[in-house]
DNA sequence: CGATAGCTGAGATTGCGTCTCAAGTCAACC
DNA sequence: GGTTGACTTGAGACGCAATCTCAGCTATCG
C-alpha cells in the first residue's frame, strides 16, 4: 500500500445515501428535512459554506437552525469538515472519514482529499524534536489543481 | 543548518519595536494609538483573540474599529498570524515573517513557532503524486507542550 | 506654520450562528 | 393500526464579533 491515497470522489447519489445511513446508524431520525439536506449537501461538487446551504434550502422551507444543526453533526459523524480559509471564517467539505488532508484548488474552489502516511511521520519526528506531545493537526494545501493549470 | 528549527520568543520590548518599525517602512504614521496596541500585542505571550485586545484597551479610549483595522494591517504585513481553532473562529500570534507552521499547546495555548524544511518536502512530494500545484500552505499542530506535559 | 492625507473613536449597522419553545413527526410498542 | 414519548423542526428573538460611516483630529512634509 503507498503512502499516498488519492481518494477519487463518489456520485452525488452515493453521497446522499451514505449521509443518510451514517446518520440512522449512530441512531438519529431519518426525516424528509434531513433527506433534502442530504442531498443539498451530496450535490455540491466541493466546498461550500453554511450560508450558501441556508440560501439554497430557505425556499424549501427549512430553518436557518435545522440546516446548522445538521451541519454540527454530520462533522461530529465525521462526514463533514470544517476547512479555515483565510477569509470568510469556515467552510466545510464531504470527506471519508479517515484522517487525511485536503488539497485545495483556489481557483475553482474543489478539494481532494488526500491520505498521506510520509507527511505524518515527518509531523510526528518535528514535534518530538520540540518536546512536544502532537495530538491531532490540521494540513491544508492551497494552490491549482490538474484541470485548472491546463485552462490557465 | 538544521531542517528544523524552533523559534526563540524575543522580549516584549523588542516586539514592540519591531512593530512600530515595519507600520514605518510600510509607510503608515506612528501614532500614539497604534504604540498603544503595539504594547498590547507584544506584551501578550502567545495566541490572543481581537476581542481580548479590544477589552484591554478600551479603558484607554481605543475603539473597536481602530484595533480592528490594526490587527488587519499587522496580519498584511506579515507579523501576525490568524490561528484557526476549531472553535472559536480565529485568534492572532505575533511571529516572525518567514514561512512557518504553529505548535499549538492545547493546554496552556502556548504557540511555538517552527520552521521545517523536511515537512515542506513531503509537502510538495505529495501535491506533485496529485498533479496538484502547491501554492501555499498551513499546518498546525495541536497537542501539549513541554511543560504542560510536565505538570500534569 | 499651514495644508493635507491619513488616522481615530463613537455609535450604528450587518450578519453569522445560537437559543428557545411550541408544534410537528418518527418509530417503537402494544 | 393506533398510541405514546422522545426526537426533530421552524420562526423569530437574541448575542456577539466584526464592519461601516463620518466628523473631528493629527502626523508628516513642504
Amino acid at each position: 500500500m503507498a503512502s499516498t491515497q488519492i481518494a477519487t470522489p463518489q456520485p452525488a447519489e452515493v453521497r446522499k445515501q451514505t449521509i443518510l445511513q451514517r446518520l440512522a446508524e449512530h441512531g438519529y431520525r431519518l426525516t424528509a428535512t434531513r433527506a433534502a439536506i442530504a442531498a443539498a449537501i451530496a450535490a455540491r461538487p466541493a466546498q461550500f459554506t453554511a450560508r450558501e446551504l441556508v440560501e439554497e434550502l430557505e425556499p424549501q422551507r427549512i430553518g436557518r437552525a435545522t440546516v446548522f444543526r445538521a451541519l454540527d453533526l454530520l462533522v461530529q459523524i465525521g462526514l463533514l469538515e470544517r476547512l479555515h480559509g483565510d477569509l470568510s471564517c469556515h467552510s466545510y467539505t464531504y470527506c471519508a472519514p479517515e484522517h487525511h488532508h485536503h488539497l485545495v484548488c483556489t481557483s475553482c474552489g474543489g478539494v481532494t482529499s488526500v491520505v498521506a502516511g510520509t507527511v505524518e511521520r515527518e509531523i510526528r519526528n518535528l514535534a518530538r524534536q520540540a518536546n512536544f506531545r502532537p495530538v491531532t493537526h490540521h494540513i491544508e494545501i492551497y494552490g491549482t489543481c490538474q484541470a485548472c493549470q491546463a485552462t490557465n
